[in-house]
DNA sequence: TGTACATCAGTGAACGCGCGTTCACTGATGTAC
DNA sequence: TGTACATCAGTGAACGCGCGTTCACTGATGTAC
């Protein structure tokens, strides 16, 4: 156990009346409370607690325990979406970007399966109300949709309709290992990227 | 607002101290909850309620809240089963089995979104706590495993990894429908089955 | 450089809530004689 | 057919819990003069 002090950016005095850096902290707790403790355990009063504070001090930061959910999935779908497009990045044809793009979706998911739950769940069904969430929630979409629409000869509504294929393969995939449904290993791929290039085989023929 | 005493299967009297039908009746009333309710609000307490009945009384028929909840989730198993062998029956070769089955399978998902949710989500992790629900939910699968295995020249390996394949696609469209992340008529089929059919025919050539 | 003051981040106590579960009990039911 | 009795489904009250949120407050900070 350590000393909740220990944890603030002061380092002289051990106990100060202003944090000094309190959303930043909430935040970052937050994802921590996701990885030790689950998605049922992460309370505005045990953010408070992890970052040695008054319960009633994150209301300084966020106006109520959704605007805090809506920060912490944004930060996730903005780290999910450049973990994408890092793999991706100098796969010569569309065929193997999808690849990489799908397989660091899949990898991200079960990473950070907590976090993932949230920003897909229902704790955000309210998402309309958090413009740059839902904004920043698109990127993921956009970026497998860009590298199909830019493909000679396919039409938008092709398009279209290969993307939704494609996001639902990974997000199922993402879903069930998560929940334990599957294990990757027993299905014909000795791992992710192994089971991602054989069903992005699939498609093929229409990814030229 | 209905007298409590109204659902209970008795007719002539209006207060019995022995409900006479407890259990069905919880299972029912839960149901019923996921519907007009959602997931998030289904208690033991809020079951009492609406079978008209002290909060105690579900402790009678269930050891805790976890053995009511894998009763449910297993009757949901059972049901989507049922809905998916019902209609893939008279289908003459294996794409449109594998139609139907898939259809079937989003249809019940977006028709019980909340059961489903309690059927597929992290509320049961304890599933190996109760075999038959284990083997319930296998069901589903194995209607789809069924189909592909039939087929001549296909191995067992090619087979599992084709039927994780597709289940993939449904369960992540089915989620991404639930979660309003997807409106189905934006992507180039005007109704689940349209786009079922269309996704399945990506696959066309490996299903003969 | 020193002082008065406004700001506002964080305090500490309290609110009301619904939950799962336990417990000694009561009274309806069905069976054995 | 009638009675004694065991069973056990359901009662009602209580336990302890953690939660989101509000509120009057306090004290550290930084700015204006």
């Amino acid at each position: 156990m350590q000393d909740s002090a220990e944890r603030r950016p002061s380092f002289g005095k051990k106990f100060k009346y202003h944090h000094g850096a309190l959303k930043p902290a909430l935040l970052a707790a937050a994802e921590e409370i996701l990885v030790t403790q689950g998605l049922e355990n992460l309370s505005l009063r045990a953010l408070a607690r992890a970052t040695g504070v008054t319960q009633a001090a994150p209301y300084s930061h966020f106006a109520d325990k959704d605007e805090l959910l809506a920060a912490v999935a944004e930060a996730g779908f903005q780290r999910l979406a450049l973990q994408m497009a890092d793999e991706a990045t100098g796969q010569p044809d569309a065929r193997g970007r999808i690849e990489k793009l799908i397989a660091a979706y899949i990898r991200f998911a079960v990473a950070n399966d907590q976090l993932f739950c949230l920003m897909f769940g229902r704790e955000l069904a309210e998402m309309k109300n958090y413009p740059t969430l839902a904004m920043t929630a698109g990127k993921s979409y956009a970026l497998i949709s860009a590298v199909l629409a830019r493909r000679a000869g396919v039409d938008a509504e092709e398009t279209r309709f290969q993307t939704l294929a494609i996001w639902s393969l990974c997000h199922g995939l993402a879903q069930l290992i998560m929940d334990e449904r599957v294990e990757v290993g027993q299905f014909g791929a000795h791992d992710i990227d192994g089971f991602v290039r054989r069903a992005v085989g699939l498609f093929a023929a229409q990814l030229g």
